[in-house]
DNA sequence: AATCATATACGGCAAATGCCGTATATCTTA
DNA sequence: TAAGATATACGGCATTTGCCGTATATGATT
């Protein structure tokens, strides 16, 4: 018995891309396509004999986020795995909380998604790393998971992230110099290039700013 | 340069396994193992030029959790994944909120290790599916994540509850003082005796041990 | 090839911080 | 009532922090 899958996407020519990724394996099989939650309800009320629904998430009518919810409320038994562009926390804590089984990235190649699908059906979850460690943040950091809406989009360098890390840890310059193998310096200078980026004038308050914005 | 590893648990029959599935990567090099957490902590006293380590969760005298907690937040830029043979939702739980970057089962196989290694080390989140999931109900569940430990019974006067929250909002001693209508003298003075309570040494240490004991 | 972003490093200075004293008035509680 | 805890205040000092420069090397982007 194949897998009967279904793909929900505004844009047609990303579903025919997603098509074409399946259409490796043969134990898959796309039963049907949406152009938005709320046609992908209605094709549900006719055949809702599905395993699985690729779901995009920006989509009019009815977007991915809150189909989902519905989906899941209506028929439990169809596994949801989002996938999409973006992976915002917005996105992604919403996209959980609404019930989703994975998320997974339009950028994936047709063996992660091959591999992803299969592990949601076998009860797991399916996700590439840089979502799981969203995730991981979230659950650490009950804060960020409120107040969504008003969050900037504060860009960090790699290293910043690193010495913004080390800083919420209350280690002093010295230390994380040595952790990092830097001078003195050039931690303080990532610092006051960190402090700029948040807006903020001390270790503590950079810290809670980049906690609230899931920076770390 | 290779990728510096070590590896902790109690159990050196284990610690020979993961060895063994390492040694088929030449882009990994394993530094040294340790038997228990007390055990890594004084070998990273030595050596903490590591890129990460694999830690297990059940061992004697300091478990890997705890010694998580630890090296993270003595050495940061250590990335920890989790190698054990329990997926409980408390342990999961715990591992992540100590800062564990990953969580695997040790029934993995070689090239799933190698692979959940280069993807935290790449800025993502080792996991397997079922712990995925995992994740995935308690980010769902709030309530689930309530359970606490044993915490230890803290003590503050009123007065000095009132400057910590203040000090937990990011004020220097000056506005403290202006909003309590103190000098700054006895701010600081408050301030010295709630380190001495929390056993910390700045004001970021404060607040975290604070929140952590439901001070503030 | 040129520009931009990033990572690195050094120096200086004023302010803030952490830690050590001491001291007094008040309020609890044994 | 006496002892202990608490709140208040002041002075000093070494270190850390925050902020301002400048500068070079590298890698990415155009």
């Amino acid at each position: 018995m194949k897998i009967k899958i279904a793909i929900v996407d505004d844009n047609t020519f990303l579903i025919s891309a997603v098509k074409e990724k399946l259409s490796f394996f043969e134990d898959f099989s796309v039963k049907f396509s949406a152009m938005n939650g709320s046609d992908l309800l209605t094709q549900l009320e006719h055949n809702h004999n599905l395993d699985l629904i690729l779901m995009d998430i920006e989509m009019p009518v009815l977007n991915g986020i809150e189909a989902t919810q519905i989906v899941k409320q209506k028929y439990p038994h169809i596994k949801i795995i989002m996938l999409t562009v973006f992976d915002n926390d917005e996105n992604i804590f919403n996209a959980i909380k609404a019930g989703a089984d994975g998320y997974l990235l339009k950028e994936i190649n047709a063996q992660e998604l091959h591999n992803g699908i299969l592990e949601t059906l076998n009860g797991g979850a399916a996700m590439n790393p840089s979502i799981a460690l969203k995730t991981l943040k979230l659950l650490r950091n009950p804060l960020s998971i409120e107040s969504q809406k008003d969050k900037e989009d504060i860009k960090l360098t790699n290293r910043e992230t690193e010495v913004l890390e080390h800083l919420s840890k209350g280690l002093n310059y010295i230390k994380i110099a040595e952790n990092l193998i830097l001078s003195t310096g050039t931690v303080r200078k990532h610092i006051e290039n960190i402090y700029k980026k948040l807006q903020v004038h001390s270790k503590l308050e950079a810290v809670q700013k980049a906690k609230r914005n899931n920076l770390i």
